[in-house]
DNA sequence: ATATTTATGTGCGTAGCGCACATAATGTCA
DNA sequence: TGACATTATGTGCGCTACGCACATAAATAT
């Protein structure tokens, strides 16, 4: 029983991610964590190399190939951390207007799936959401990792909020 | 509010997915589609590569790679399809077995997000579940494509039925 | 002052995929 | 029946997104 609805909720996530992924992939022109990347140095914290690592888990040389084809698309900049050897991420203009197309886009995706839910079904959709969010107890870093293609502008009240939601 | 929810969807989706494509990966030594494909050809309507592709929304190309890898592992076995030129895939025992892993770890990443949930909440959840793959109306190929992870030892009841439910 | 840790960057290879092309079997239609 | 399109598979080739091993610079510790 228990699997039976677990194997549902396996199969609505594979159909949500799928769309955004796809999504994503029109709007952005590179695939994998890229899209992931704009939005979480988005947040504006400006993040090193090494914290962007550890949001989309990826290989430190991964991620610095990541941030340089980013920057070769002129989105982002490589501007000085608080070390001499630190790097701090920022959005450029263009990376910017780019990542909110990436959100607008991203909710476009997933909205049907609400949208076919009775109203009152919604809210209580919601509240469950938050309780497996909740659930998950997830460390800081896994916060960040969960929230890495989140929309900040609609994620008000959020069940696990992480850093960068706060310094917005 | 709508996109409040759809945000949260989105979130709990990736999270999903992000626990079953880990877990596979421990699993099958592949990634991409690779673990999909167990699946749907553990279906055992013996596919050939042709629709094997639509389900997985990969090229022609690729899904002959992809089938290589797991015919070089010893997973699939290509046997004579209905025409001279078609082929019909069908899992080896091994790669039975290792469908039947593959399938017992989704469940099982996906499982802590239901406990998550008191009970009654969670036949809600599984309601509404429902309620967005129904409304999705999809094709008989997105059907396939939707399910390409399902486990059809525990799908009973499924709100969209594609035809592998069907034959097995 | 030297050793360790932290943060970034580079050389090199690999996995998974797509495009363009080739080939064999089947269907179509004059 | 023969010519031609269609269907199904397979190959050559390249590309993208990564990971591993290594190199280097800055900060920290002892």
């Amino acid at each position: 029983m228990i699997d039976q609805t677990a194997n549902l909720l396996g199969a609505v996530a594979l159909a949500v991610s799928d769309r955004i992924h796809a999504t994503a992939r029109q709007i952005v022109s590179h695939s994998g964590e890229t899209p992931a990347a704009l939005v979480v140095i988005g947040y504006g914290t400006g993040p090193s190399n090494d914290q962007l690592r550890r949001i989309l888990r990826l290989s430190h040389p991964g991620t610095v190939r990541l941030v340089d084809r980013l920057v070769k698309d002129g989105l982002v900049e490589r501007k000085k951390g608080q070390d001499r050897r630190a790097v701090a991420l920022h959005l450029t203009p263009q990376g910017s207007a780019l990542r909110e197309q990436l959100l607008s886009g991203r909710l476009a995706a997933v909205r049907p799936f609400v949208e076919a839910l009775p109203k009152p079904e919604r809210e209580t959709l919601s509240e469950t959401l938050r309780s497996m969010l909740k659930a998950l107890e997830p460390s800081d870093e896994e916060r960040q990792s969960l929230c890495r293609m989140c929309d900040n502008r609609v994620c008000t009240n959020c069940p696990i909020p992480a850093q960068f939601h706060e310094t917005q």
